[in-house]
DNA sequence: ACAAAAGTGTTACGGCTACACCCATGC
DNA sequence: GCATGGGTGTAGCCGTAACACTTTTGT
């Protein structure tokens, strides 16, 4: 998968991108969380300093949707993992043109001004929410190093990626009070104080344990298994678990509050 | 401006559309609220039965905000509206071959089959809130209509442009509460009933009045103004008029609730 | 034993719901 | 004067916020 991509940029920035719907590319936003951190995945680019969002081109043919949960998959590689589009970042400035020169030089091909690859693009970004821990980074052709990176130590981005970065969180925010959330960033069980710190995290404040558990039980999506967790020091708290049903269920009608 | 836009696509229809971003475009749902009914506009399709959101290109180095604000000042001949983007839709499936090489007939040009116009399309979905009173809706080239239709009625819409309007819909309702709305869809003056109306409309059901009206006001975005509404029959209503200063702080702000 | 983490419960306040009552206007 | 629409007020319910106590576990 990875290879395909490797290859496909490298065919298409000779071919002049004909594989490819002109103009447009593909930008995810992966979270994941991780000894009470919130982290993204970041792309150390060849040839410069910044950092990039993981991001790629769509195939003609190929569905947008299809195309991000293809570009994730190559970065981290998971499958059916939660993938949301959340605004297209359009400004005429984002050019890519410094930074695309760069990189067609270091592979010594023509730099034609009216090349492709240095045409404005448009793009739209996506925002996954991922199990940390069932995540393997992967590095594409054009980076030199695939990370998490702790949110609240995010290095230089190019072009308007930290836009996209913080319209992402923004949003991850906003839904937080619509959709049951952790589902998809922690492991198959966890334990209630460690979902409050996912959500403290998330949010940047703190909140009451109680009223937090309280809450979230009322929810009806929560089962909880037997005790264990008997590692940690203190008292041990239960393990909870998603239910399928319930949660799938709450992500339709969205959470109560409001009309 | 709407002679441009004529010319502008008949133009690109035979120079192979080099003006405008490749395979890109724009829709806009547009809202009015008329006598008591949410309202979209709407336009009738030449050479076919189907209808259409307005929608068109972006030109390169065109800011793709922009375009859908110049789109909807050539149909509504309204500008500061209310427009936000809410969706990217760009599954495949949406070639508008069949219908654009009708249009490319019509006119008696070349459909090959490479034709810009021909290939796929990723639209952005817009929505717009607009005083109704204050639009003139007018055709643009690919159309012999453009109106205001009542949400209830809507005809068949061309490719996916029924989705486009449900999501469109849908995000509204969403908004409300998160942010105040009425401001941009009704008059400067307007009396507390017909908000309530505007309300029960996008939303669908019935509120209480008197709890609507303590809750609106609650935000403090709202200003009372003398009696008058003489006209009407029965008891006088109170115009309102919404603060300006308190509006834009709230849609910053967000409307309470939640985390 | 003690400190720290976690389970469980209780109270008070505020917003929302669901009502009732009065006033104004046109027929 | 009666029906209708509109302004204003109040009691109950429920969710949330704020807070205390007990239990467990490692040192």
């Amino acid at each position: 998968m990875d290879q395909t991509m490797n290859n496909n940029l490298e065919d298409a920035l000779l071919e002049d991108g004909e594989a490819f719907h002109p103009g447009f590319s593909v930008d995810c936003v992966i979270f994941g969380f991780h000894a009470n951190q919130l982290k993204v995945l970041l792309l150390k680019m060849k040839h410069a300093e910044a950092w990039a969002l993981p991001g790629g081109f769509v195939y003609k043919e190929e569905d947008v949707e299809a195309a991000a949960g293809r570009i994730l998959q190559a970065r981290t590689g998971l499958t059916q993992v939660f993938l949301r589009q959340f605004h297209l970042f359009g400004g005429p400035a984002r050019s890519q043109s410094g930074l695309n020169r760069m990189m067609l030089n270091a592979r010594q091909l023509p730099a034609d001004e009216r090349h492709w690859f240095l045409q404005r693009f448009i793009t739209l970004g996506f925002y996954a929410l991922v199990d940390f821990s069932r995540v393997t980074p992967r590095a594409d052709a054009i980076s030199e190093a695939c990370q998490w990176v702790d949110l609240k130590g995010v290095p230089a981005l190019i072009l308007d990626h930290d836009l996209i970065l913080n319209k992402a969180l923004e949003t991850l925010r906003l839904q937080l009070n619509h959709q049951p959330i952790g589902y998809n960033l922690l492991p198959e069980k966890f334990t209630m104080p460690e979902l409050q710190k996912l959500y403290e995290t998330i949010l940047g404040k703190k909140l009451d344990r109680r009223n937090f558990q309280r809450r979230m039980l009322s929810f009806g999506i929560l089962k909880r298994l037997e005790e264990r967790r008997s590692g940690g020091a203190h008292k041990a708290p239960y393990y909870y678990r998603f239910d399928q049903q319930q949660y799938q269920q709450a992500l339709q009608d969205g959470l109560p509050g409001g009309w």
